[in-house]
DNA sequence: CAATTCGTGCAACAAATGTTTCATGGCCGA
DNA sequence: TCGGCCATGAAACATTTGTTGCACGAATTG
């Protein structure tokens, strides 16, 4: 069979979980659920908690491939260790070579990007989010990697206000739905170099036809950002050898969808209220368990 | 007599440190340095590494008011309690007051969200890319707003994987997907909580067809988590009033698809290049202008 | 200087820990 | 239906745990 995660005890746990028997299964869900105080209490606390039998902890453990208990226990205390990232003098630009050396890679572009995120505008979303509130239906465009980034903000959107948001295109040809702008409503489109035709295109049809254009890009001289009422900015550069960063654009559309959300008071929360009871009710969840 | 600060079991010992007996001092210095240690590990354990006798730690303990050094441990476990979420003080109380009130609040969540990004474990997602390297097809699945983070993965790998990447249900029922999978194919599932049924399937489905999982969650508990191969941790928290937080989750599924590509070599380069080249072909993009 | 207090290490203690064994009961294959 | 297998819980096991009593020596006080 394919081989577990060695990373961390945890992964090895979960791997393992289902081709156990039942009751170690239990016990090892308690674990995954509970692992700060699997390494801090002792194993019968654990076990009258989770309504065990304390032997079912060291099966566990040895079914996992640990010499028992105490070892998985301290497998876990390890990867729970807070990390070393001293106040020390830096040794982050240490050890970028090695067989390890796409670790560090990727490493090294999680904090550039978290170096980033601060560095969005906080005010202009909440400028958008206000056209947003005052629109009267939404359209939201992006393609190739971007078209995630447009359906996370469709289906976030769609949460509160069902009949006023969708994405162009979404139902037919760009085209039937270019035409379909009208001023009082907003477009959104998301994109960053190399831009695409179409979402060039949309973004001219929501300025001709007046409609409110909020673009989501990585620069103002981006050709969709020409025209808009409203531009977002983030940065996509990444490391060479990786594709444009989202996570940007992901957190602009996210405050974005809240900040929007937060505006529409007491109806939107409403709306958002029945949307999920009807989920729940529909049984799209799994329920909690104890 | 001064009484010492309750706030923490640690600023206790600070002040207390002192007015105590040399040796005990000592004691109680590598204490406050190494809590995680003293909450872990065994008196005797930590009385050895001190160089220290283990009854100096239940006479601290005693010196500066519990009852015992299981007391003054079970107090430090509870400061270290991962439960309290963020490390940041000053929380979203500033909401509903004045108009800059938003612009605050996407402020302080996007900094909440770029301290959670470098806590993502590179290691796992290199395991995990080594393990989409060499599977002979890869099945993707997200439902709800997990789905853009799915599509974004399915459109980076298929820049240079075409025929061996797809979403499950995106050309059919899921069920149809379900049972097409196989020993040597990899299937991706993301999900946070509350988690929706389907995505359970999906995971269900691969480890009984013996698939490689790879599970992207917000936890170890999650339920598609149980028999994963290798399970990639982001954080979804977020203020109320906002959505869970998808950026945690893009990150973790761009940097799998930049090292699964960088793991592709030349072979993988190259169909990168065909793949742009056809779309420049069709004038996908806008050209350059000056 | 003597008497005393106090800090310290050692060793023995009872309690609690993780482990193992064994008897039981359910399950599957013959 | 029978026989073997395995999962499960309870109890007994050896070990380790945190604690405490004791002795020794230095510092303090009269």
């Amino acid at each position: 069979m394919a081989e577990p995660a060695k990373s961390s005890p945890l992964s090895e746990l979960c791997s393992a979980l289902p081709s156990l028997p039942l009751r170690l299964q239990e016990v090892g869900r308690f674990v995954a659920a509970n692992d700060y105080d699997a390494t801090t209490r002792s194993m019968r606390d654990l076990a009258a908690e989770a309504g065990a039998d304390p032997a079912a902890f060291t099966r566990l453990a040895k079914a996992i491939g640990y010499s028992g208990w105490d070892e998985l226990r301290a497998a876990l205390t390890e990867a729970r260790r807070p990390s070393q990232t001293s106040p020390f003098s830096g040794r982050a630009k240490s050890r970028r070579h090695g067989p390890n050396a796409d670790v560090a890679l990727v490493t090294e572009k999680l904090e550039a990007e978290a170096a980033g995120l601060p560095r969005i505008p906080a005010q202009s979303i909440a400028d958008a989010a206000r056209a947003l509130h005052s629109a009267k239906r939404i359209w939201i465009a992006g393609y190739r990697s971007c078209r995630s980034v447009a359906e996370l903000l469709n289906y976030e959107l769609r949460l509160f206000r069902p009949d006023q948001v969708q994405i162009v295109g979404g139902s037919g040809p760009d085209d039937l739905d270019l035409g379909a702008f009208r001023p009082g409503e907003a477009v959104i489109v998301i994109g960053f170099l190399p831009y695409t035709r179409a979402s060039v295109r949309v973004a001219q049809a929501a300025y001709h036809a007046g409609a409110t254009l909020i673009a989501i890009a990585d620069s103002v001289a981006a050709p969709m950002a020409e025209g808009a009422n409203h531009v977002l900015l983030f940065e996509a550069d990444s490391p060479p050898g990786f594709f444009p960063s989202l996570t940007g654009a992901i957190a602009i559309a996210q405050s974005l969808a809240a900040v929007t959300f937060s505006l529409g008071g007491s109806a939107a929360k409403k709306r958002l209220q029945d949307t999920e009871a009807r989920l729940a009710a529909a049984s799209t969840y799994v329920s909690e368990k104890g």
